[in-house]
DNA sequence: ATGTTATTTGCAAGAGACTTGCAATAGTGC
DNA sequence: GCACTATTGCAAGTCTCTTGCAAATAACAT
């Protein structure tokens, strides 16, 4: 249950905890996929709480500038999909070409890389996107 | 030079060789930055070669079914990027986030990590995307 | 509890990247 | 040059995501 902690992030930049949000932040916290907003949408549809699409992407955009979650951009999927932080270390993940199953990779490989990176560039570096796909153990 | 090889492969799929497609190509050749679909439609208009901006997207399609172009898809930009094969080796890039330049990483550390991915998840692993952003030199 | 006020929501409309249908155009092989 | 078929340009459509604005609602003081 992260609402109070949430809440007191949201009151800290003038904003309020809304049904709406606490719908999508419980929504992220019991499903252990990466999901798009159309994804939240239809889940809440279901669900039967009452939700625009449009509130959805205002949702997770907040919840991102809060740090709270981390948009994550797929390769070739063409949406954004959304994962809670909640106090998880920086991950990649790997999607199945077949069934879109997304698993955790639970390493970094490149902090070294980014090193060596920055001495042959002389960029800084900030960000890096790395994203797998494949097929998975069932879909073989 | 590569419009004679090029050709070939266009033939060998029943597919032709045509003034836009030249012209694609040609700007593909001498620009040494991958191109958005609009960058690729802009510079042509500006060099007074007449085409559509469907027919680019169409050409680059084309072009990366035959392999000789490969597509880009970079963190958060929202748009594909394309860049000729050409006979070079599977690269990465770093892109600086005040002037949006394009650097090569002619490097990929990602061999070793992938046999680990693959033990860990039983995942086969296909493609990956490696892609970072940063300050460049210039912009710092 | 009730009222005040600013934030948030839903709806409609818009923006941007990319695709598709179709008639007109233009490569290719004869 | 002619016939045949791929390709092009235009218009319109799709999909993801954003913006404007009036109505709804959370937060807080009374």
């Amino acid at each position: 249950m992260l609402e109070p902690t949430i809440r007191k992030g949201l009151r800290a930049t003038g904003r309020r905890m809304t049904r709406t949000r606490k719908a999508v932040l419980a929504l992220l916290e019991r499903t252990h996929q990466p999901l798009s907003a159309s994804e939240i949408f239809a889940q809440l549809q279901e669900d039967h709480v009452a939700i625009d699409l449009v509130t959805v992407y205002r949702t997770v955009n907040v919840l991102r500038e809060l740090g709270l979650v981390v948009q994550l951009d797929l390769f070739q999927e063409g949406q954004s999909r959304y994962e809670l932080k909640e106090g998880r270390k920086h991950h990649h993940h790997i999607r199945c070409q077949i069934c879109g199953r997304i698993v955790d990779l639970l390493l970094c490989p490149l902090k070294k890389i980014t090193k060596l990176i920055e001495e042959r560039t002389q960029f800084v570096v900030g960000d890096h996107t790395l994203e797998f796909t494949g097929f998975c153990p069932q879909c073989q």
